[in-house]
RNA sequence: GCCGAGGUGGUGGAAUGGUAGACACACGGGACUCAAAAUCCCGCGAUAGCAAUAUCAUGAGGGUUCAAGUCCCUCCCUCGGCACCA
């Protein structure tokens, strides 16, 4: 053990890290067990790491070596999710291609991360902007429009005006772009897209199947959106042409006494350009047409806007069960996007349409009435279910009767059918910039779109001499000749190469796998290596609810179909963290100069002290303001770690604490376990200090009881662990130990102290043997004279004895 | 508006229906020191009291229970997600 010096991170730390990536002590994938650990991987930014970072990271780190220690074989890889708009744009401003500022960002991650002693295996380290690693993202996105899944569309798609590129319906917040919060335009392009939606029904119902925080799984279950409703066809009088209009309430459809289209229904157009019937107040449509087609998403959607419309004269729509003759309108808040662009109008029992009907003076008729008891409230429309009245054959049913009923009649008279919607939408996969994947297509003026052929894969991003985009709709790509034209790959023609790329979200949608094998992809293909460490055990992340997961579980759900994968969920549970914020309570970021550098916290006070403290500061789930103060208290805690080993006695195996001590040990390793488990790891930290805080008043430790502190501090704190573990002569490294195990006997404590409450206040505390039955400790409060001065001799109605707890006198 | 997570000391936060405030930070007092830092010991929800102790106290108000921070009902507030989705 030789004479002990002061504990001194600064040199212990390092020393260590360097050892354990020598000896690949974090690589023991020949284990039978295995468990797959995984990091949402970075976006390796010019600022690098502030302190809010690595919480994740060092959380799936603790996890990892405690399942090491368990005896699993653990992956625990990282990578760099490399491509996307800030490398670009640092590259626009410095003139310098952005793979040379990715590289230099990820130099600093890594130096940043080495610091805080990660079990990385470093080995597998990927990059999504690597062609080695494109190549497969290309791949996929073959295999996906060779099935139909990825389609040219030439509708109007999100726009963003600033960064100059077209988005999905994910990259928006609030109308605005998500990346910098300009307003989003609809601008009509040609664009590549996914068929998620094709997806939307197994990603909902397998979404049963993971372990996952409710939050994040209720976040995707809105944003698929799935409804279920009847799709009702209104016959525009004395023409075919039909209007057809979704509704999740068909039985509040006697109630309807009007139909609205969207401005952009096909209805519109076509009556507009009919000359002698069709639309008569035409000048009035077209002006309103002009006035919402300037409107923004956003301006259309705002909360509080009033609703607006105009009455397309000369049309009128024939009700389904009643024939009658009902006004058409269009407004713009009805949405082309969702359902069929129209929607029927039953102002007693919908608010957007009691509003609107209320403005332009449409009648109301209520026909459900609320179930008994309940008073409809004046001048506001029912939008709950109830019962039918004025529904001739169906008056007196329940709403959910009726639906049925109704939904049954409208599909035998061919006048509808059942129907569900969703409100995701496909994915808008192009983006017209330049730092991103290529997409693998080539347009042939004979053959029309061709795909690159395997062994042409990777189709390698060109160098250019401007990154720029060009806001043309075209990429930056498109100016280079050389690249851009080629021959079909089919006929030897004339061809041009695809010159959009994808977006950010492309290469994380699998990275995943390519862990797995991060030199031979073909193991997804093969099968054999993936279906040894798929899925994923355990991921930890934040800050993507919905899109990152949602992507990457439909091009997961997407490989599987296809056979390339074995598991129909990538990640199998999901720990989702809370951000660290400034003490300010602001978000960390260069803008507020709010940031603080782990490396500086890690110099200071050392690397396990700032593992320690991140995992100590509150619950993981939980966002948290950053205090450098707090970080004195772990730090004091590693320094009593370090002089405990004084204590230890030379007896080797024999254990000399008492019974009570040995209690309390065996209570901390179940504790420290299940917590790890279940990512408790702010109390884990708590009952640790406990078991410090009373080995540090016994004369003596045993080797044993002290050994196994020493592992289960070691995925916390693994530095000073291993040196203390090294000191205590351990050849081999404290990682490749063996987790202890708690024993129920020795966690009974030999004695416990008991609550003694009078009408449920406590009164006085007994210490008494553990497992004293009930007549004992009744026996022994009742001689209390604090007890006995309470009963003052009243009447004993009741005893309740809980054991080794309370005892609650009831007089 | 809907969905989700919350509301506990000066602060971060603990509490399978069973001693509310574990653990830690800050703060106050003491020891050591010429002095300071570090370290160690004691105290630390509020009110009353020299004290023993008593009363009150987990966003507000009701309820269930021998016993409620925890369960039920009504309401308020904070954070996160979604939102003219028919």
């Amino acid at each position: 053990m030789g004479v002990q010096k002061a504990y001194q991170p600064r040199s212990l730390e390092p020393k260590w890290q360097k050892e354990w990536l020598k000896k690949g002590i974090y690589q023991q994938y020949s284990r039978k067990k295995k468990c797959y650990v995984l990091d949402m991987f970075p976006y390796p930014s010019g600022s690098g790491l502030h302190v809010g970072h690595p919480r994740g990271y060092i959380a799936s780190d603790i996890y990892s070596r405690f399942k090491q220690l368990e005896g699993y074989g653990v992956l625990h890889p990282m990578g760099w999710d490399a491509f996307g708009l800030p490398a670009e744009q640092y590259a626009i401003k410095n003139k310098v291609h952005p793979a040379v500022a990715v590289k230099k960002n990820i130099a600093t991650f890594k130096r940043q991360l080495a610091k805080i002693g990660f079990t990385y295996d470093w080995e597998r380290e990927i990059n999504t902007t690597d062609p080695e690693y494109y190549r497969w993202t290309q791949w996929i996105f073959l295999q996906m429009w060779k099935k139909g899944l990825a389609y040219q569309s030439f509708s109007p798609i999100n726009w963003c005006p600033s960064c100059q590129t077209g988005l999905a319906n994910e990259d928006l917040e609030q109308g605005r772009c998500e990346r910098c919060d300009s307003v989003v335009e609809k601008k009509p392009m040609r664009q590549w897209v996914l068929k998620i939606t094709a997806y939307a029904d197994k990603m909902l119902r397998d979404l049963k199947t993971l372990e996952w925080p409710e939050g994040v799984k209720e976040a995707q279950r809105n944003w698929i959106g799935r409804s279920e409703g009847t799709e009702v066809v209104f016959y525009v009088a004395d023409t075919e042409e039909e209007i057809r209009v979704f509704t999740t309430r068909v039985d509040t459809i006697y109630g309807c006494t009007y139909v609205v289209v969207a401005p952009e229904h096909p209805l519109i157009n076509q009556q507009l350009t009919i000359n002698s019937q069709g639309i008569k107040n035409k000048a009035e449509v077209k002006g309103y047409l002009e006035k919402t087609k300037k409107k923004t998403d956003l301006e259309r959607t705002a909360l509080s806007k009033e609703k607006t419309g105009v009455i397309l004269e000369g049309i009128e729509a024939i009700h389904p069960f009643t024939a009658e003759r009902l006004p058409v309108y269009m407004a713009d808040y009805v949405l082309e996007s969702y359902g069929t662009g129209a929607v029927m109008g039953v102002p007693a029992h919908d608010e957007r349409d009691f509003e609107f009907a209320k403005k332009y003076d449409l009648s109301i008729q209520s026909v459900i009435a609320p179930p008994r008891g309940q008073q409809p409230v004046q001048d506001q429309p029912f939008i709950d279910d109830g019962v039918l009245i004025d529904s001739k054959e169906f008056t007196g049913l329940t709403s959910q009767e009726a639906r049925e009923k109704m939904t049954a009649w409208l599909s035998k008279e061919k006048l509808g059918k059942k129907k569900v919607n969703y409100k995701l939408r496909d994915w808008v996969f192009s983006r017209q910039r330049y730092w991103g994947e290529p997409i693998p297509l080539i347009h042939c003026e004979g053959c029309g779109v061709v795909p690159v052929p395997e062994r042409d894969l990777p189709v390698k991003l060109p160098n250019v001499k401007s990154y720029q985009p060009t806001g043309t709709g075209e990429s930056p790509l498109a100016d280079i000749a050389s690249w851009v034209n080629v021959k079909c790959p089919e006929c030897g023609g004339k061809a041009k190469r695809e010159t959009n790329t994808m977006p950010q979200w492309a290469g994380s949608s699998w990275y995943y796998l390519r862990f797995i094998d991060p030199h031979n992809t073909k193991a997804l293909v093969d099968g054999k290596k993936e279906k040894k460490m798929m899925p994923v055990d355990v991921y930890v992340g934040g800050d993507h609810a919905t899109r990152h997961l949602i992507y990457a579980r439909f091009w997961h759900k997407f490989l599987y179909d296809q056979g390339a994968v074995s598991t129909p969920e990538p990640f199998q549970r999901l720990e989702f963290l809370g951000l660290i914020l400034a003490s300010d309570g602001r978000k960390m970021s260069k803008r507020w100069g709010n940031v603080i550098d782990p490396n500086d916290v890690v110099e200071q006070f050392g690397a396990d002290a700032f593992r320690l403290y991140e995992m100590f500061m509150g619950p993981f789930t939980q966002s948290i303001a950053w205090n450098t103060d707090g970080m004195i208290g772990t730090r004091r805690f590693l320094e009593k770690v370090w002089k405990l080993e004084r204590q230890v006695t030379v007896n080797k195996k024999q254990t000399t604490e008492s019974k009570n001590m040995q209690s309390l040990l065996h209570q901390t390793i179940k504790k420290v376990t299940e917590d790890i488990e279940s990512f408790k790891f702010n109390t884990a930290i708590s009952s640790l200090m406990i078991l410090v805080n009373a080995l540090e008043k016994e004369s003596h430790i045993s080797l044993i009881t002290y050994q196994t502190s020493l592992i289960l501090l070691s995925p916390f704190a693994p530095h000073i662990a291993e040196e203390l573990w090294e000191r205590m002569g351990n050849k081999q490294s404290i990682f490749l130990s063996q987790w202890p195990k708690w024993d129920k006997k020795k966690i009974v404590a030999e004695t416990v102290t008991i609550a003694v409450q009078i009408n449920g206040k406590v009164r006085t505390v007994l210490t008494v043997p553990a497992g004293s039955d009930e007549a004992t400790v009744q026996a022994l409060a009742l001689a209390d004279v604090k007890i006995t001065a309470h009963l003052d001799g009243k009447k004993i109605r009741k005893v309740i004895y809980v054991q080794d707890k309370i005892l609650n006198v009831v007089v």
